[in-house]
DNA sequence: TGGATCAAGTAAAACGTTTTAGCTTTGCTT
DNA sequence: AAGCAAAGCTAAAACGTTTTACTTGATCCA
């Protein structure tokens, strides 16, 4: 292979058609219409073929001001969930001819706003955004900046934006009956502290489908702590009284299956337990948990899709892009 | 905020300032010496750090030929060791100004050469690469297009190249030295069929430091298939000659779990455990599994150094950098 | 007949940098 | 006094696109 093949570029192929840099610009970018003769398209088509054109990107965003990058701002990249939904995303997003930045926020506003205003002025095309906590201001401002954002997990209620999500109402909900209708009369739900979308609909989609409540609800930031521990032991072990757990979060999950180990609780016949988000750790526990999966390769898809959507039509008049999918309860041997 | 906050260019600054262009450019790269007064200088810059100048990356780009971007080709960017070596070489990268654009091989040389050929003429600076099985002729063919080439945790004999990978050879021995020293005298070992060096070297370590060995190899496309559980089972379970099980994968150590959980084996007490990568599920499965552990960030920072060194320094005749990293063993209660 | 419309094509500007090749002025050496 | 190097600065080309505004014929229609 020569190292110094020299890329071909729209003005080799003018010269070597004798015809005009526009009039090959016009044929790759399909505006030939009423421009460029048939006969003549199919003759730069065909050159353009041959020696396997690739247009420079440097030179196009610089010429049209897009650079064909997303930023996709998770909690943490490196979790099972969003390192999924991340893989995908970065592959739609490739058929497209669109690059994925990737930051993680850790659920810390300041780190989320740190990197925002590093990307600011950077070029960026378009964001996806998974806010962290009390980011609601924030939130509202990143879209008066007029950059198509399209939010990720979380949504607000307080304004009208792009989102995709899971139903969290409806996916608990279905949950909590099929629970019930399976013979689990009480049920105990522990929950996150917290004001996201994500924590409140769960909440309420448990809480409206049951007979009598029994809450449990860990501050974000003491997940792993001594304090949380002690709070799981009383709810789960001295002070139960219910017949099956539910976890709003894998996190929550996690730390549960820790306190329930050391108590050596005897799942599912003590305490049955569901859980969101489906990983690894859930499918081989002894025993296998039962979780509320997401559909990660469609939200992927949403995600992508929206946002290039949006960023193609000029006139975003539609009105806001809202997906909320359907969650799916995996029943294993926890329940 | 403004929407037509019009982004100064370094003309503006040329303007406002009633200097050349040059003079701002110099001042801003740095190559102001000999060329602008100190005095100068300092205006320029005062007024950048004033009005808050961010160069175009795209008008950049086009100028050097320089697109500050780096491809990241792992086997699956959605493993928790990628996904996590992927989060920190991301920020580490951006620290210095580069991107990362992310995809996965799935193990599949198809599918490696299909996004390499895709990335071609597409302006990239350097790659970083994890290559699958028999890639050793693309892999070497790649290094001779001229552009920067690091291979991630799999390295090859046959030719010269940069590399950052796991010191295989001396982690798995040492450990294996460990449990002999802590009373396993008879000690199994459950490997991959595959030409990687990953996977030899843990072999080796394994044989070169064992009295006498029991191996067992899975084919890497089988490892999920009933032939692999079959064999699995007759090698951990109805043939057992060992004390203690060594897998040389977190996919192994995986399936060798489920074989173990569906004949109840009893660990440690009937068998030990020891694998090679740490992860969630092993810290938290019953019993907790001891790993031979990689050291992500270290890994990480070593692939973003050794990439960028190789890409500012325009005479790349320093010879090789070749770095092989020393696992950390966590013992647990598995063994 | 003349005016308008339309198809087919092109020249050239613009996007924002970096860098080469110069141009003055000053100071120093012989 | 002549020559020369160095310091300090700039004009302009170049990177590869996209797109506006324009030219030239041909056709159409009243």
């Amino acid at each position: 292979m020569r190292k110094d093949h020299k890329r071909v570029s729209i003005k080799d192929i003018a010269q070597a058609l004798g015809v005009s840099i526009t009039t090959v610009s016009f044929v790759i970018n399909g505006k030939a219409r009423n421009k460029v003769s048939e006969e003549l398209i199919k003759k730069v088509e065909a050159y353009i073929e041959k020696v396997g054109y690739i247009p420079n990107v440097a030179a196009q965003s610089l010429r049209t001001g897009k650079s064909n990058t997303i930023v996709f701002m998770a909690e943490d990249i490196s979790d099972p969930f969003f390192a999924k939904i991340a893989k995908r995303m970065e592959s739609f997003a490739f058929e497209h001819g669109y690059k994925i930045v990737f930051c993680s926020t850790e659920n810390n506003k300041d780190r989320a706003i740190a990197h925002l205003t590093f990307f600011k002025d950077k070029g960026i095309d378009a964001y996806i955004i998974t806010p962290p906590e009390h980011f609601e201001e924030e939130a509202k401002s990143i879209m008066e900046q007029g950059k198509v954002t399209v939010f990720f997990d979380r949504r607000y209620n307080s304004f009208d934006h792009h989102y995709v999500v899971l139903d969290n109402y409806r996916s608990i909900r279905d949950a909590v009956r099929f629970m019930q209708q399976k013979g689990y009369s009480r049920i105990g739900f522990v929950g996150l502290e917290s004001d996201l979308s994500t924590m409140k609909e769960r909440e309420n989609g448990y809480l409206d489908q049951v007979e009598t409540a029994f809450v449990l609800k860990i501050d974000f930031k003491e997940i792993t702590s001594q304090v949380t521990i002690e709070r799981l032991e009383q709810f789960l072990i001295y002070d139960r009284q219910f017949d099956i757990v539910v976890f709003a979060s894998n996190s929550l999950a996690i730390a549960g299956l820790r306190v329930m180990q050391k108590h050596k609780v005897n799942i599912p016949d003590s305490l049955g337990v569901l859980t969101f988000d489906d990983r690894e750790l859930f499918e081989l526990y002894n025993p296998p948990i039962s979780v509320i999966s997401q559909p990660v390769g469609l939200l992927a898809e949403e995600l992508i899709t929206t946002t290039i959507k949006l960023l193609s039509d000029a006139d975003q008049q539609h009105g806001f892009i809202q997906k909320s999918l359907p969650g799916k309860l995996i029943a294993r041997y926890s329940t």
